[in-house]
DNA sequence: TTGTATGCGTTATCAT
DNA sequence: ATGATAACGCATACAA
């Protein structure tokens, strides 16, 4: 390994000089500089980013917490979506990624520690349980941190937009005509409730009373329990015209139990999805969904983090909102053209 | 931050006993170390990773070389899963992983030039280009590697059975009475390529004729191209029975031209697809495919790698073969019934 | 069993 | 403009 020992010896300057002439410093002759620089490429230098680490107490490493509770946690596309961004983001401005997560090895360490261990200059969180001590514990912490879909006081986080998504859903789908809207919701999770009063509230404003039966739970991400809670929607005396699944996903689930049961998807029945995953566009007919710009989310967390570590005395915690949209597929129909 | 000296301060002992008593040296007394571990604790005691890298020359992380080529890599099922075993696995040997990437930040570094620079201690590579001089640097230098699906010489592989898995398919599907078999491969790699050969192979041995029009083109994870593929197959004079994608997700594709010529899976033409992601076996009707196992192929380069990082003298590179299996979905016909 | 001293590769301060 | 030197936090060889 060539160290910049080996550099000042074979260019008969001192290590500091080196050292300064590799980081531009301003205070070294542009001669020397080129000879030094010069001398680093032909003896194929790298830099050692644990010892600048150490000295400068800066790791440009940044943590990842993502907890993967479903198990499917890297295997959602919303998520690896977001990561890949984030990813690509973060390295545009010299950083790399850590996993951040509990106990790891023999060591026994939670977030926070493992977080300090590494030396992270920030983290992102996303996808956690928000209530659990320890994800709190690092929020809480001195490490700058940003949290996507999730809101700490006095912290930096990046928002999707689930308090107007299913509204927008709504008012789209009575627009096409539809009155009798049955909503499939996941967990209860901070996200589903903020759908849930969206979707309440677009609901209310348009004098739609929704009776209880119509709002039935599935886990996310869970096209076993959403097939299920589509058979029970059919029985009901007063059957939807039109479904809101979960996510994308789970709406396999639904389209599978509805195609079971010979019923024609948007001709006898209508669904929408949530996510706007690219499966969602691939698939014929091709979905009605609420797309969530992961991609901006990833990409926003990153900036945002990047300025919190390296303008910590400028940059105040912010909320940001990043927008979806819906995405106009084929399987809601218009029931106006008859009907009105 | 509170370190190894103001630890010793505290406890009234030197900073080298310190250190000893909290990597359970054998030669301290159990009294002071149980004294100094029970300080560290009360203190609040964290590690510094960079430091004892610089010490060790070893950083207890792992590189991941993905490229994300196609901008679908992390969003792949199949290197997400992998991914997550692998992440899954290291982690608990005391690991981190750092994604690899070329030119991070405005220091232009090659891959072996990041790995060194986040001094990891092996990498594993994966879906990449396995021609592309940087990679072959990488993979020949001094850092412990493991590649995914593509050998070298002297180093170790872990290979997921692409050279028996078309076989097997092949197989399956002549034992279902199938003659007229079409194959829609990807891009020219050399996983590709073992797939031909296996598919040719298991052709020649059962004693079927190919017909060249009945092999055709379509880039991995691409629905659009596979629906092309599969139009233009449905045209040939001597149409085939059985449709094999390169993966399940092309299978979408296929899917969705062959429902728009309103033709029925299975019923009126068979497909098989390749993967077994999760999706597959979803879809209604669920997809007959050859299911690799990515979870293992995960878990088994990250152990790989760890002991050629940890027993280098004692450890051959070899190369690993991990075994798919036919999942028998239900969408290939059983010809037999009425035919022999 | 414990302590002293050194150095890992780097940056930064202060002389020169 | 350049160089000598200290320090970052830690592990370890060697001395006590």
């Amino acid at each position: 390994m060539v160290t910049l020992k080996d550099i000042s010896k074979e260019c008969g300057v001192s290590l500091a000089t080196v050292s300064k002439a590799l980081n531009n410093a301003s205070d070294i002759s542009e001669a020397t500089a080129s000879i030094v620089k010069a001398k680093a490429k032909e003896m194929g230098y790298i830099p050692n980013s644990t010892a600048r680490a150490l000295k400068m107490n800066k790791s440009h490493n940044i943590g990842v917490l993502f907890v993967d509770t479903t198990s499917s946690g890297l295997t959602h596309e919303y998520f690896s979506t977001i990561l890949n961004s984030l990813k690509d983001e973060v390295e545009k401005n010299g950083y790399d990624i850590t996993f951040i997560n509990k106990g790891i090895g023999h060591l026994d360490m939670n977030y926070y520690e493992h977080a300090k261990y590494r030396q992270c200059d920030g983290v992102i969180v996303a996808s956690v349980d928000f209530k659990d001590p320890d994800v709190i514990q690092l929020i809480e912490s001195e490490i700058p941190t940003v949290t996507l879909d999730y809101i700490f006081n006095n912290r930096t986080a990046v928002m999707s937009d689930n308090d107007i998504g299913l509204g927008k859903i709504v008012e789209y789908v009575y627009s096409m005509g539809h009155r009798d809207i049955a909503l499939i919701h996941g967990e209860n999770t901070a996200v589903t409730q903020k759908r849930l009063a969206s979707f309440y509230h677009a609901c209310f404003e348009l004098g739609l009373e929704i009776p209880d039966e119509n709002v039935l739970l599935a886990d996310y991400h869970n096209p076993k329990e959403s097939a299920l809670a589509t058979r029970k929607l059919l029985k009901l005396k007063k059957r939807p015209t039109c479904i809101i699944y979960p996510d994308d996903y789970s709406f396999i689930g639904g389209k599978n139990e509805l195609e079971a049961q010979g019923l024609k998807i948007c001709q006898d029945i209508s669904v929408v999805g949530y996510d706007g995953i690219y499966l969602s566009q691939i698939l014929r007919p091709k979905l009605t969904t609420y797309k969530q710009n992961a991609e901006a989310m990833g990409r926003q967390s990153a900036k945002e983090l990047i300025k919190l570590i390296e303008k910590p005395k400028s940059t105040l915690p912010s909320i940001i909102n990043v927008c979806g949209e819906m995405l106009h597929g084929d399987t809601v129909k218009n029931l106006n053209e008859k009907g009105e």
